[in-house]
DNA sequence: ATTAATTTTTAGACAAGGCTAAAAATTTTA
DNA sequence: TAAAATTTTTAGCCTTGTCTAAAAATTAAT
C-alpha cells in the first residue's frame, strides 16, 4: 500500500498532466502548497517505485501502474462524492473536503459494495466521470461555456473547478447540472453573456461562463 | 484536532479504563501492540493536552475532556459499523477492521447526516451502543452466556468482543443478535452447555459462552 | 552568446511517532 | 525486609515527510 501522501501526489500528477507531455516540480508544488524541493524528494521516492517517470530537471509523469493507482483513487473519490450528495444529503459544494480524506480508506470490498449501493454511477455530483474498478474512464463531449458561438444549445453537464463559491452561486441561481442552456448573446465590453437556463433568461459573468461545462446539442 | 495515533491512544484507555481505577502503560502497549517506551512518551503529550491524567509510574486514564473524544470516535466508529452492515451489506465480521479507518474521518456535518440517514440508531451491528452526539452512551442490563444458570432464558443481544471466527461460527450456526435463547443444562466436564435457541438445541463450547452477551428475560 | 533570472535539486534540519537499550521505580518473592 | 523480578521511564536512534538555504541546471534576456 501507499501512504496518504504519496497517493496525494500521484492524484495530483493524474490532473496536471492532462493534455501535457510533462509535469514540472513547480507545478506539482504550487498544486499541493508545498515547497518544491519537498516535491522533488517524494518524485525520488515515486520514480523508485515505479509509479512515476522522472527525468532530473525535465518533469514527471505518471508511470501506468502510478496512473492506475491515481485511477483507483480518482475512483473512490468521486464514489464517496456521491453517496454523500445522493444519500447524506450533503451540499455538492462542501463533498470534496470529506471526501478527500474518505478516498485514502482502503478497502476493496467496501469500494465495491459502495459502487452497487450506489447504483455504478457513471457521473458525480460535479459532472465529472467515475473510473470503473478496471481503471477506465469515459471522456466527455464538453466545452466551456465561453467558448459556445451565440445560438448554440445544450445542456449544463459539469463545472470545471468544483469551487465552493461557484457552486453556491449556482445554488443560489437554481442552475443545476442538467439544465438546458442556450446562448442568447456575448457582451462585448466584459465577456459575460446572457444565456436562457431552462427558458429563463439570465447573464453570466465571464469568470462564470468559463467554469461552466457544456454538451452542446448539435441539429 | 489531534493525530490519527492519538485518537487511538484515546480510544484504547476508553476500553482499558471500565471498572479499574486506572490503566498501566504495558496494558496500552499490549492493546496497541506497541512498545512500553513509545506509550510512555505518548501518555505525556496527552497529559500536557488535558485528554489524560497521567502519573509516572502510577497509570493513566482519560480527563473528562479526552472521555469525549473517546466517546465521539467511538461514536463513529459504531455508527459507520452499522452502515456498513445494513446499507452495504458487508459482514459484521469484516467492519471493525474498515471503521477503525473511517472513524479518523474528520466531518461533523458527515456523521450528523450518517446518523440520520441510519434513522438515529442505538445499537451497533456488534449489540454495542453508539454513543449520542454529546457523549451519553447506554448501559446494557446483559449477562455473559457463561453466567446464566440452568433453566433461565433470555436473549442475545451482543458478543464481548467481535472476533471475526467468533462471527463466522455464529452466522455458520444461524445464531443473530435478537435470537431468543433458553439454557438447558451445563456440562461440566468441559463447561460447555446445552441451549435452545430459537427452539433449536445446539452445544457452546466454553469459548464461546463466555463471549456471548445475553440480555436475561425475568418473570 | 554571455549574463541574468528562474527552476530544480541537494544538503542539512526538524517534528511526529515509532524503536532499542539502559536506568530508575515499583512490586514480588524468599 | 532485602534481593530479585517486573514495570516504567529516559535517552538516544530511525523513518517519513516536511522545511530552508545553498548549489546546480535550465531558460530567458540583452
Amino acid at each position: 500500500m501507499n501512504t496518504k501522501s504519496e497517493e496525494d501526489y500521484l492524484k495530483c500528477l493524474y490532473h496536471l498532466q492532462e493534455g501535457k507531455s510533462a509535469v514540472s516540480t513547480n507545478e506539482i508544488a504550487k498544486y499541493l502548497s508545498m515547497k518544491a524541493s519537498s516535491v522533488s524528494d517524494m518524485l525520488k521516492k515515486l520514480a523508485d517505485k515505479n509509479l512515476v517517470n522522472y527525468l532530473r530537471y525535465k518533469g514527471s509523469t505518471l508511470t501506468k501502474k502510478g496512473e492506475l493507482i491515481a485511477l483507483n483513487i480518482i475512483r473512490k473519490h468521486r464514489l464517496w462524492e456521491t453517496f454523500l450528495v445522493e444519500k447524506l444529503g450533503i451540499s455538492w459544494s462542501k463533498v470534496h473536503f470529506i471526501a478527500e480524506q474518505l478516498e485514502h480508506v482502503n478497502s476493496e470490498e467496501l469500494i465495491e459494495k459502495l459502487d452497487y449501493f450506489l447504483g455504478h454511477p457513471d457521473i458525480d455530483p460535479h459532472g465529472d466521470p467515475i473510473p470503473k474498478k478496471n481503471g477506465t474512464i469515459a471522456t466527455l463531449n464538453q466545452k466551456l461555456l465561453s467558448e459556445l458561438n451565440v445560438e448554440e444549445k445544450g445542456i449544463i453537464t459539469g463545472v470545471k473547478k468544483g469551487t465552493p463559491s461557484l457552486l453556491n452561486y449556482l445554488d443560489k441561481q437554481n442552475i443545476k447540472l442538467g439544465n438546458s442552456i442556450h446562448l442568447i448573446s456575448k457582451i462585448e465590453f466584459d465577456h459575460s453573456l446572457e444565456v436562457k437556463i431552462n427558458n429563463k433568461k439570465i447573464t453570466l459573468s465571464e469568470k462564470i461562463c468559463n467554469n461552466l461545462l457544456i454538451e452542446v446539442s448539435y441539429g
